[in-house]
DNA sequence: TCTATAGTGTCGCTAAGTGGAAAAAAGTGG
DNA sequence: CCACTTTTTTCCACTTAGCGACACTATAGA
């Protein structure tokens, strides 16, 4: 499972390097073959390759005409990448993934279960901010299961 | 079931020494596996990690474009990390949970039911003079269970 | 071929994290 | 009220990860 934040820097040249954290999962899933995809909230989408071919797999399933099912598959194969850890655990994260993500520097990367998400730090800090703002819940979209959910 | 406030403070390295009335229920739970992450409210959620699992598979099931089910599950899931109780009951709260909850060195802690809330003492105190201040409840927001609820 | 630009490998400094233990504070019982 | 015990907090030494710097390589276009 990979999970939690992390602030992280690019180099000059536009490399990330892995969090230890992560290293030794990332060794042990996939030896350090990595797919780098866009996804539709500006952000970049890192996954061990089972995992993509998974994911893969569950966007070819998905029902041709569907206009939903064109933009995710247009977005997530569109872009995918395959990335490999150099001899200090650095990826290069490709020119047109950057200019897509917005990335420059400074950078927010989040262990989302099989997947990592990477943001640009200021389009993060947007998006925190408007959920940060909007008080527990606007009520306008308060379905059933929120009205009582606890955790 | 975790129970009371405490107030506590980090060491110059952002750990937290756990109170020892906690430390014996922790370790039966979780054998010293948490997982911390954020809250709205600014503080910061220290789970034993089943019960985080359990408030995982909720946030899971809500609805995918529900704009609520997104903020929660994007602060929630996205900031959660695991933590290790080390040789002396001390975790390190991470550097991006320290930032996100303004916490410094004076904090306060409470045990809630399932989980501890973790406050900067300064935002805590802030949060108790706007509850104080404010009357009982204006009645606007109330669910059926407030409604009828007696304590 | 020459030059500019993007990408790669390596090294070392700095800041952050870790472990251990002493000091201080708080709590307990006589 | 004092002495003793336990808990909490501070302090220090050591290790490691993250980041910048720089030189070198490959590639593409003039």
């Amino acid at each position: 499972m990979l999970r939690g934040p992390t602030k992280i820097t690019l180099d000059a040249k536009g490399r990330l390097s892995i969090p230890t954290k992560y290293r030794e999962r990332i060794e042990a899933r996939c030896g350090g073959h990595l797919i780098c995809t866009v996804d539709q909230r500006s952000c970049l989408l890192i996954y061990p390759l089972p995992d993509w071919e998974e994911t893969e797999r569950k966007l070819m399933r998905l029902p041709s005409l569907n206009e939903t099912a064109q933009k995710l598959r247009g977005l997530l194969m569109g872009y995918a990448t395959d990335l490999e850890l150099d001899g200090h655990s650095r990826v290069l994260i490709p020119k047109e993934h950057r200019e897509f993500a917005g990335l420059d520097r400074q950078a927010m990367m989040f262990g989302q279960g099989n997947k990592f998400e990477l943001w640009d730090e200021g389009r993060w800090n947007e998006q925190l901010s408007r959920w940060m703002d909007s008080g527990p819940g606007s009520g306008a979209d308060l379905t059933a299961e929120l009205e009582t959910l606890s955790y």
